[in-house]
DNA sequence: CACAAATACCTATGGACATAGTTAGTGGGT
DNA sequence: ACCCACTAACTATGTCCATAGGTATTTGTG
């Protein structure tokens, strides 16, 4: 239900097509929220149809079009509802604990690979996380830069300040997974070898 | 796809019907990874049929039967061969940390209260999570102990340290979104006023 | 001018999951 | 004898998402 909204917040800075929102899901909303293209186009179709956004043909080349949306009113009004509304908490599904908990099922040396697995992975992430952050700071980050452009000076401060904070917990978050991770290294060191 | 591992770790242990494993995934396995029995009985019939598990009908009570499902040498090799494959990790998808993101278009009373709700939520997981540390060392945990009967006593540690660690993890995670969503509230309140 | 890369958009299939039911027998209490 | 909670299992619908394609035009580069 969150790739409405995610969509919503991206047409809030400026009009956008299909192809443009599928782009910067894969830069900077996609840090967040994931969506591939063939999920973003029948949406959009649908958040039209409920007049959440209207699209327009505008002329691309010669003989082509391509299909800019912009948010509506109603869009408006669905994007801000939502952001007043409690965050609906879904149920635990984690693939990496749940192997953890059974690791004694796993040759040792393959537990270790995961374990080192998973620390690249995160580390991966974070350094991601940590230009993203270098962006907001340094005003590098072209969605951003376009979205604080269309606000009162005032507010800027306060826009930039919870782009930092999201990031700021995924960091949080992926440095506690690399902890983990490391622990369970350790774990492994010190358990007494298989029978 | 990660269901079906999770059967299969559950009845490494022992045989159980559908309506067994949908209780522990309520309570035990259900805390790192969920499933409704609308789920579980269908994948259960779909492994049988793949022959990872084998169902026996078993009377209950004068005129009822209920089907109780063991894992098959199949079933034991097939979970065998993906504890010891890498673990693919799926693209970010996170409610919170994107509604972080554009916590400016809240109304910070209710951003707020956004937050509060976040840690709430966490210290409730936090506290079952606790629990069942404590059930682990005390060996009150049902599942574990039987899990443990079946192992030959110098694999216990083993088993037990994985367990600890799988939850150890959650919970340090469960603390970095506390503590995060803490500095959030901070930030509510350092920050100025909106125009 | 040819050609590759990028832009723009679309479809189809299948799995995973949420949600909301239904049916029926069992076991214990009153 | 009756009620009710629990046990046991199943079904049906719809959304979300992954994966893997497809087509056509445009734009930049050699």
């Amino acid at each position: 239900m969150s790739l409405r909204y995610a969509l919503l917040a991206l047409l809030n800075v400026e009009p956008m097509t299909g192809y443009d929102l599928h782009k910067v899901f894969e830069s900077s909303v996609g840090h967040v929220w994931y969506a591939p293209d063939s999920q973003i186009y029948p949406e959009l179709r649908k958040m039209e149809a409920q007049g959440l956004v209207r699209g327009e043909d505008i002329p691309w080349g010669k003989k082509a079009t391509k299909r800019r949306y912009h948010i509506t009113p109603a869009g408006s009004g669905e994007f801000e509802a939502w952001m007043n509304s409690p965050l609906e908490y879904s149920r635990v599904r984690d693939p990496a604990h749940l192997r953890a908990a059974y690791l004694e099922y796993a040759a040792p040396e393959s537990a270790r690979a995961q374990l080192k697995a998973h620390i690249e992975h995160h580390e991966t992430l974070l350094r991601q996380w940590n230009q993203k952050i270098l962006e907001i700071d340094t005003d590098t980050s072209t969605m951003l830069t376009r979205r604080l452009a269309t606000l009162p000076a005032d507010q800027r401060q306060r826009s930039r300040a919870f782009k930092r904070f999201a990031y700021e917990g995924l960091i949080a978050r992926a440095e506690a997974e690399i902890a983990w991770a490391n622990s369970g290294l350790r774990l492994l060191d010190d358990l007494p070898p298989e029978a």
